[in-house]
DNA sequence: CCCATCTACGACCACATTGGTCTTGCTTCT
DNA sequence: AGAAGCAAGACCAATGTGGTCGTAGATGGG
């Protein structure tokens, strides 16, 4: 047991002295927005679909209250979440767990999905044009949202630890370089 | 046909209102580091591989040179590059195009790729263990991995605009969620 | 043998984004 | 009426990114 402690402090200052540099990683709102999701979506199961209010929510995971208030704003301002405000209020999915992609989700909170900042939204480059590898990473950056696209809340949600049912009903996506 | 102009208008205002959000992009030092990559591979199709400095590569992509040259370094560091100092001097690929992923590429420049904040080196979860959504995106962390690394740098040089018989040489991407 | 050229490396800086807090106001149930 | 809860905006510290500068060391040519 103490064993695991000193692994932990160990990891704690690896981390600290090397502070993981992100690549092509999405925002911890993101995540937050994520994990409220199939938060909700679980709660649903189990009683009657009643709302559930930021504080709550927030509290399950120790994440900061009025951060994962801004998100679930946002989510309710893109369509995913809807809300009821006063006494007994709270948050609510929108649609069914299944019928809510990651994508939309990610989307929502971090904005456009680009890989590289070669592609804009009408497709053009800033780098004078003189980009040369926009079109090959173009279809990296689809087959990403196509991948994001097939995960739902409702997959999040899985019984064990080893990843069942629910992946495979999903099947495999094949994707085209 | 206006309504598209209109469309392409609107979009372009939206774009200015908000500076477009980055979700899941790569750094410019890894858009740039490719496009080296490539032009060095095509350089040395052309002519006898010698070296290309890097001030030649950053001219003529219009890309600041000295911040090149330290992309550059790094790539030398992680062994994709080979360098050559003084006079006549530069940067050749140490390995052939093909044999170049891009996945190496941008994970020279860019550190470690990790989709979500959850995931660390160790594979442990920062979010005191409460995290609950690091398996299912793991899997999609995973995919994308394995999507990268189907790319060679050989696969950026396309002769036509239609990204032709490189894409489909490389198949099809099975990814299993 | 010396100089121009080129890599190597670290310090430094401006700027944008991210994560997070605070305040204020509005809605709704009891 | 008042507490519980959403909505929204201003604000702030920390960090990452893109980029510059200066210096030191390697190397080939005249």
């Amino acid at each position: 047991m103490a064993l695991v402690h000193a692994f932990q402090a160990y990891f704690r200052i690896l981390e600290q002295a090397r502070p993981l540099k992100p690549m092509l990683r999405l925002t911890k709102k993101a995540d937050y927005g994520l994990m409220a999701l199939k938060y909700l979506a679980e709660q649903s199961l189990v009683r009657a679909p009643a709302a559930q209010s930021a504080k709550d929510i927030a509290e399950a995971y120790h994440i900061p209250p009025q951060l994962l208030a801004k998100i679930l704003q946002t989510l309710t301002r893109a369509g995913i979440l809807v809300s009821h405000a006063g006494a007994n209020g709270g948050y609510a999915l929108a649609r069914g767990a299944s019928e809510i992609s990651a994508f939309e989700v990610i989307r929502a909170i971090d904005g456009p999905l680009f890989i590289t900042s070669c592609i804009t939204i009408h497709g053009t480059c800033d780098l004078h044009g003189t980009c040369t590898i926009k079109e090959p990473l173009r279809k990296v950056n689809d087959s990403i949202k196509e991948l994001l696209s097939a995960i739902t809340i409702a997959d999040l949600i899985e019984p064990g630890e080893s990843t069942p049912a629910a992946a495979l009903a999903g099947g495999l996506v094949s994707i085209a370089l």
